[in-house]
DNA sequence: AATGAATGAGATTTCATTCAT
DNA sequence: AATGAATGAAATCTCATTCAT
C-alpha cells in the first residue's frame, strides 16, 4: 500500500472523526480498532502510533466534545454585562442546544452498548461544567438575585436532573410528555434557585 | 464429578447469588460465565440450562434487587394513615438506606467497569419507583399539601438528582461536602414540591 | 467442524507431542499456538482449555522429558547390588544415551532460537538429577572408593562440564575432536572423583 | 526536533551503551528498538542507519564486552616471566573478577528473559578465551608442570564448569555453599590439570 | 546522517455458547 | 438436569523494519 504521511495533528483528528462516527453507530465496545483503521485506510499499527490504546481515543473524543461546549458556555457565563439570571438561562439552553443538535450523539449514547461512553461523558461534563456555572450562580447569590446556600452543590443537583432527561430515550416520543417535562424542569430551576415561578425558560427542541 | 441435581428454582438462585457477588466484585463485563460456574461448582453447560445468556442472568439479578426495594417502599407509600409528606420523606430515606446498606453494591456500581450494570439498575429503578412515588405525590397535590403541576415528571426529576449524588464516588470523602449536598437536596425537595424550607429531612448515612 | 471429544489426559498428550515437534523444528518463540492447534486439527480455544498459556505447555514438555531420564537414571543409581562406581558410570552413559538418541532434541536445542528452551532444560535437569547422582557419590565417598569432600557440588561441577559438551553443536563434526573430548571428560571424572585414571568410560555415541 | 549530527563511531557507541543498559535491565527480547532510540533521543530510523538489525547491535555489544576480557586475560597469559601455573591461576581469577564486578551484567544475564543474551555471551567467550588459555596450558604441559593430554579440550571442560557456577543464581545466597563450591572448583582444577591438591586458589568474591 | 510517520504481519488470549454424552 | 470438552470468532496490541522527506 502506498504510504501517505500526514502530520500527527491531522492524522489524529482523522482518527477521532472516524472513531466517533463508529462509536456512535455501534457503540464503543463493539467498535474494533480494526474498524477504525479500515475506515481511514491506514495500517493497524498506525493507530497505535498515535494513540496508546483504544481507551485513549475515546477519552480524546470526549474531551474534544466537552471542550466545544465549554467554550460556548464559558463565553456566555463570563459576559458580565448581561443579567446573571439571563446568562444562566442562556447557558443552559445553549448546552441543550449543542448536545441536542449533536443529535446523533445523544441518541446513540442511550444505547446500552454505550454505557461506558455515557458514563464518561456525564462524569467529565460534570467536572468541567459545574465550576463554570457555579461562578454565575455564586455571583447571583452574592447580588441577592438568587437564594441558595451552596452554589456548587446546587448546580450539580440541577445539572444532574437536566441531564437525566436527556438520557431518557423516550423523551422525544410524545409532545405532551415533553411539555410536562419542560415545565417541571423550569419550575425546578425557578424554585431551587429561589426566583419566582416562570423566570427560567427552557427550549427543549428535540 | 459427582452430579448434584437440584430443583431449578434453587439452582437459579444459587447462580444469581454467585453471579451477583462476582458482578459487584469485578464488574459485569469482566466476569466470565466460567467464573460463575466455578463458584458454585457446576459445569459450564449447566449455566445455559438455566439461563439463555449471560445478559439474562444480569437482568434477573437486577430485577430481584429492585423488587426488594419496591416492596419496602410500597408498604410505606400506601399507608394512608400517615401524612403524605411524611410518607414521601420516609420512603426516600428508606430508599437511600437500602441502597446505602447494600453498600458494596453501590460502591462497586461506580466503577467504570460496571457502567452497564449501573445503567440498567438506574433505568429499571426509575421505571418501577417513579409510578410508586408518583401516587403519593399526586395525592399530596390533590390535598393541597404539595404545589406542583406534574407529579410523575416531578418525581423523575427529584429521583434523578437524588440518584446522581449516590453515584458520585468521593461523596463520602468529606463530611462538609456531604452536609452541603444533603442540605441542597433537602432544599430542592422542599422547594420543588412547594412546601416550606426545612420540611424534608434526609439522612444520608454513608 | 465435527467435534471430537477426548479425555483430557489424551488430548494433553496430543498437544504436547505436536508442540514438542514444532518447538524442536522451529524453536519455541517461533512456534505459534496456532501452529500447534492446526497440527492436531482442533480449535484455537481448545488449546487454552487444556493449558493456561504457551509457556505452560513448554514446562509440561520439559517435565515429561526430564521425568523419563529421572526414572531410568534412578533405577540404576538405587541398585545397591552393583558397585557404586559402576552405577555412576552407567548412569552417566545412560543419560548421554537418552539425550543422544533423542537426537533431534539435543540438536535443535542448540539453535539460538531455542535459548529459552535450553536454559529451562538445563536448569531443571540440574535440579532433579544432581540430588539423584549425589547420593551415589556420597555413598562412594563414605565407602572410601571416591575421594572428594562435597558430593553435591562435585556432581554439579561434573554435570555442568558434561552438559556443556552436549551443547556444543560442533562436537559431532569431527571424529578426532570427539575422541579428545571423550578422553578429557573421562579423565576429568577419574581425577575429580579421585579414582585412578582410566576408571570411567564414556560412550559418546553421537 | 532539532537534528544533531555526530560521527558514526560516536553515535554507534551511544546506541550500544543505551542498548546494553536496556538489555540488561529488561532482557533482549523485551527491549524494543523504540526503547533504545527513545533513550538517546534520536528517531527510529536513525537506528537502522547504524545497525542492520536489532540482532546486530546485540552482537556488537557482546563483542565489545568480550574484547575487554580478552585484552586483560591475554596480558597475563603472555607474560612468560611468571610461572605458568601462576599465570593460569591469575587469569582465571581475573576473569571471575571482571565478570563479577560487572556484577549487574552477570546478575541480569541469569534472568530467563535473557536466555539468548546469555547463550551468545557464553558461546563467544568460549570461542575467544579457550584458545588464549590453551596456549598457557599447552606450555605447562610441555614443561611437565601439568599432566594432561588435550589442552584445548581440557580448558573447555574447566571453563564450562567454572562458568556454570556463575550462572547459578542463588550461589551468593549462602556463604557455606559458596565455600564448598569454591573448594570443589579448586580441587577440580588441581586434579584435572594434574597438580597437587591445594595448588589453585580461587577468589570468588561475590 | 537523520527524521518519524507508517507499515502490516502476527501473536496470545478470552469467552459466550454449543453439543454429544 | 447436568456434564465439560470443544468451538471459533474476535480483539487488542507489539514491533522490527521501511521509506519519503
Amino acid at each position: 500500500m502506498k504510504r501517505i504521511t500526514k502530520n500527527p495533528e491531522e492524522r489524529k483528528n482523522e482518527f477521532m472523526d472516524a472513531a466517533q462516527e463508529l462509536f456512535l453507530e455501534k457503540g464503543y465496545e463493539k467498535t474494533a480498532v480494526s474498524d477504525i483503521v479500515k475506515k481511514i485506510h491506514v495500517a493497524q499499527g498506525t493507530f497505535y502510533y498515535h494513540f496508546k490504546s483504544k481507551s485513549e481515543i475515546l477519552d480524546a473524543i470526549i474531551d474534544r466534545f466537552i471542550s466545544l461546549i465549554e467554550i460556548v458556555v464559558s463565553e456566555i457565563i463570563v459576559d458580565k454585562q448581561r443579567d446573571v439570571i439571563d446568562r444562566i438561562n442562556t447557558a443552559i439552553n445553549k448546552l441543550f442546544e449543542i448536545t441536542g443538535s449533536n443529535h446523533e450523539i445523544i441518541d446513540y449514547i442511550h444505547q446500552e452498548s454505550n454505557a461506558l461512553l455515557h458514563e464518561r461523558i456525564v462524569k467529565i461534563t460534570m467536572e468541567r461544567l459545574v465550576p463554570l456555572l457555579s461562578t454565575a450562580v455564586a455571583e447571583g447569590t452574592a447580588s441577592g438575585r438568587l437564594k441558595i446556600s451552596h452554589p456548587e452543590e446546587t448546580v450539580e443537583v440541577l445539572l444532574s436532573a437536566l441531564f437525566w432527561q436527556f438520557h431518557q430515550p423516550g423523551l422525544n416520543k410524545d409532545a405532551d410528555k415533553l411539555q410536562r417535562v419542560t415545565q417541571t424542569l423550569e419550575l425546578m430551576m425557578d424554585r431551587v434557585l429561589g426566583v419566582s415561578d416562570g423566570t427560567f425558560e427552557l427550549n427543549l427542541i428535540i
